[in-house]
DNA sequence: TAGATTGTTAATCGATTAACAATC
DNA sequence: TAGATTGTTAATCGATTAACAATC
């Protein structure tokens, strides 16, 4: 596979990519363009296209994409086939939801272990996934491989424990607590879900629409 | 206020400068220059300044930014300051885990109504919301300003819900559920917190840093 | 005043779109 | 073969960065 410098926006692409063809898939769809699929995800044939080039040659002139081995591609892309592990830092409220609701083996992902302070919790499983203490993370770490560490900490404690899992050669974290962890200097992957970055954005668009909507009667009553 | 058109990469960041300006806050700091600023969050100081030049003039040449009338500034960008309102359909792990954990008023969204179908949820009261049933939503939502809909209901009822919420006047939705609800025509602002896009593009990165490690030990073998 | 830093214009860079030859 | 659609190069568009006059 081909690997060459591939932007952000490319990689934040490919996972809505799979999902479409997921969902094409299930539907019984075998083969798809480069248009059909471009509309479906209100994208443009040209991008869609300079997208998958930037991996290799998915497609067949004249025909189109086969929607499973493009999948496949994907899921290959994404790392789905790697066998990554994780575990799950702070069993409290998110936690625990996607501990119990979020199928991390759907996309190829294992979730070993988790890991909370509470004694109620501590040797307790969810979903088959057993709960340690806090204090037995970092000899988890030195006796197992893991490659993503969900940190579901309060927001009060998400530094300290991010030392320990750096300092325990993580070098990926998967960042639920609202606290901007993406220090320059640091060589881990931080991935971010802010919800409330998410909902601020969303409210901005909203203001905006009432102010248009605002200025447009305006115009109408002159 | 100035509202000129700007690209989507400025308002995704103006959470972030919200979330930075309050931490410096609390660290006591009162002012703060764009080249300071866009330190801390990995960016330049011209983007910075560009960035707020969309809206107005905030700082003051050789002093730099106020930081609490800043953060006000943004705030009033984002909307905050609006009184919007917002109800969350489905009272599942997620939904929960939000009402309990998620400080909606802390982004200036009040969170009025929950709705669910499970009987021994409906009447209840989760941090004083009540959760009312599926068949009073309708109702509730023609009776009262709704301005944000929270979807956290099981992925196979997604699309119909979000049909009864259009339907019903409802123009923002903050899409919890893994569907692609994002459809070219529809007038509905959309904005999306897909879990497993945000575990792959991560899966991603530690794939193509694996890649990069393997290719390097190799070299230096040879 | 001198130093610092903004606001803003111009230059650069990168991403998206258009176009089309290659080819199934 | 004729029609369709890819892979890929070139053109366009937009976002980021650099530069600097304005000014506190």
């Amino acid at each position: 596979m081909k690997r060459v410098k591939v932007s952000n926006n490319v990689i934040r692409r490919l996972p809505r990519y799979l999902r479409k063809l997921d969902e094409l898939s299930e539907s019984g769809v075998d083969k798809i363009s480069s248009r059909q699929l471009a509309e479906l995800l209100g994208l443009t044939s040209s991008q869609v296209r300079q997208d998958f080039n930037c991996f290799g040659e998915f497609g067949q002139q004249g025909y189109g994409y086969n929607v499973a081995s493009l999948r496949e591609q994907i899921a290959g892309i994404l790392g789905m086939d790697r066998g990554f592990t994780a575990i799950l830092v702070g069993v409290g409220n998110i936690g625990r939801a996607l501990m119990e609701n979020f199928c991390f083996s759907d996309w190829g992902v294992n979730l070993t272990a988790a890991f909370d302070i509470k004694p109620a919790l501590i040797g307790t499983e969810y979903r088959g996934v057993r709960i340690y203490g806090m204090d037995e993370l970092e000899r988890y770490l030195a006796e197992h491989t893991v490659d993503v560490a969900v940190l579901t900490v309060p927001k009060t404690v998400a530094v300290s424990v991010t030392e320990t899992l750096t300092n325990r050669g993580i070098d990926a974290i998967w960042n639920f607590t609202n606290v901007e962890l993406t220090e320059p200097n640091s060589k881990t992957l931080v991935e971010n879900i802010h919800f409330s970055d998410s909902l601020l954005s969303l409210s901005y668009f909203v203001a905006e629409r009432r102010d248009e909507a605002a200025a447009k009667s305006a115009r109408e009553e002159k």
